[in-house]
DNA sequence: GTCTATATGGCGATAGAC
DNA sequence: GTCTATCGCCATATAGAC
C-alpha cells in the first residue's frame, strides 16, 4: 500500500510534467464534456441543446470543446458510438454467461431494465432520440449492434428450435418490442412501479409469445394461400 | 330609390360571400400548411425544418402561416392533435366493430400496419418524434388517448379473462410492444416483406404472450360466418 | 386574410493569444 | 491544449401595406 502523503506527491508530479498533464487534463475534459453532453442531450434534446450550455455546464472553454470533438455534430456521434459500444459490451456478457435461448432471452431483458434503471439518461439517449434527425449517415439504431445482437439470439433459438420458426423479424419484435416498450414508459414516468417489479412477469410473456414447446402450435406450418 | 329592406339583404349578400370566400381560402391554405408540415417534420423532422421551408413549399406567405397557427410551436400542437384525432377514431372504429379481446387486439395491430403503410408520415410523426422536445407540455405519447384505449382494451380482457391476470403495463405493453416495434423497423426502411406479411404471425405472437389459455387459436384462418 | 420587408437574437464556428 | 472575444448567418417572429 502506498502512502497517502506519497500517492498525493506522485499525482501532483504527474500534474506537474507538462507532457502527461497535458494529456491526462485534455482526457479528463474529454470524459467531463462528454458526460455533460449526455445529461444535457438526454434531458433537453440535442437540438435545444447548444454548445454554449454544455460549455457552461461542463466548465470548460468553447475552444476546447472544438479542439476535440470538431464540430457539434462529432460530438454527438462520439457520444452516441461510446454508448452503444458500451450497451454491447453489456450484452455480449449476457450472451456468454447465459446458455439457450430463453435463458439469454431473460437476461438481455433483465439487462436492459437495469440500465434504464440505473442509467436512464444513457438508455433515453439509445432509445428515443431520433439520430437520423442530427447524424444523417448514421443508420437506424434498430441496426446498430446491440441490437443485431437481439436479433442473432433469436435466430439461434430458431435453429436450435427452442423458438418456433417465424420469420425472424417478428420473432425479434415479439420477444423485446414488449420490454422495450416498457423500458420507455418507464422513461416517460408513468409507471407506477420500479422496472424490476415487472421483470418476472415481461420475461414470460415475452417467452411464450415465440417459445416453441408448450403448445406447439402448428399454425404457422398451414401453407399460407398467397392473395 | 330602393327600398331600404332590399338594399340591406343586397350588402348582407356581399358581405356574407366575401367573408366565406375568405373563410373558405383560410380554410384551405390552413390544411395546406399543415399537409406540408406533415410532409417536412416526419422527414427531417421539427428542428431541420424552418417555417421558410414550410412557406416555400406549401407556396404561402410567413404572415398567412403565423395570422393561422400563432407560432412554430403552435403549428406542430395543431398537426399533432389532428393526427392524434385520427387514429383515435381508427380506433375507435375498431373497438365498435370487433367484439372480444382478441378480434380487437387483432384489429388494432392490423390497424396500425395499414396506417404505417398507407400514411407512414403520420405514424412516423405520432410514433418517432419526440414531442417533448418541441411541445416541453405535452404528455408522453402512451398517455394520449389512443395509447389509453389499447390499454383499456387489455383491461377489459382481463377482467373477463380471456387475457391471463399479469400486471397492466405488462400486458398492454407484450401484447402491442412487438408490433409497434415492427412498424418502426418498417418506417426505419429495414424489412424486407411489406407489413401486411408479417400481419398474421405477429397478430398470434402478440396473443400467445397474453392469452390466458394456452393453447390460442389462429381465428384469422377461420373462417368468419355472419351470426 | 394575405402579403413583403425587416428586426432581433442566438446559434455554430473561428481567430489568435497564451 | 486551453482560453476569450468575436464573426456571420439564419432562425423565429413582427410590422404594416393592401
Amino acid at each position: 500500500m502506498i502512502p497517502l502523503i506519497l500517492e498525493r506527491t506522485f499525482v501532483r508530479f504527474l500534474l506537474m510534467s507538462t507532457v502527461v498533464n497535458k494529456k491526462l487534463r485534455g482526457e479528463v475534459l474529454r470524459q467531463r464534456v462528454l458526460e455533460t453532453a449526455l445529461e444535457l442531450f438526454s434531458t433537453c434534446g440535442y437540438f435545444n441543446t447548444s454548445i454554449h450550455d454544455i460549455r457552461r455546464e461542463a466548465d470548460v472553454s468553447i475552444g476546447s470543446i472544438y479542439h476535440h470533438f470538431g464540430n457539434k455534430e462529432a460530438l454527438a456521434k462520439a457520444l452516441y458510438d461510446e454508448l452503444l459500444e458500451r450497451m454491447d459490451a453489456g450484452l455480449r456478457e449476457v450472451m456468454e454467461r447465459e446458455r439457450g435461448c430463453r435463458a439469454r432471452c431473460d437476461g438481455i431483458i433483465a439487462f436492459m431494465f437495469r440500465a434504464a434503471t440505473d442509467d436512464p439518461r444513457t438508455m433515453r439517449f439509445v432509445l428515443e432520440s431520433r439520430h437520423r434527425e442530427f447524424l444523417p449517415d448514421e443508420p437506424p439504431v434498430c441496426s446498430s449492434r446491440p441490437f443485431m445482437r437481439m436479433r442473432e439470439c433469436i435466430e439461434q433459438g430458431i435453429a436450435s428450435g427452442e423458438v418456433c420458426p417465424i420469420e425472424v423479424p417478428v420473432a425479434a419484435t415479439a420477444a423485446f418490442g414488449g420490454a422495450i416498450r416498457l423500458v420507455q414508459l418507464h422513461l416517460d414516468g408513468v409507471l407506477e412501479k420500479p422496472l424490476s417489479r415487472y421483470l418476472a412477469s415481461m420475461q414470460d410473456a415475452a417467452w411464450r409469445a415465440i417459445a416453441s414447446d408448450p403448445p406447439a402450435p402448428a399454425k404457422h406450418l398451414i401453407k399460407e394461400t398467397e392473395e
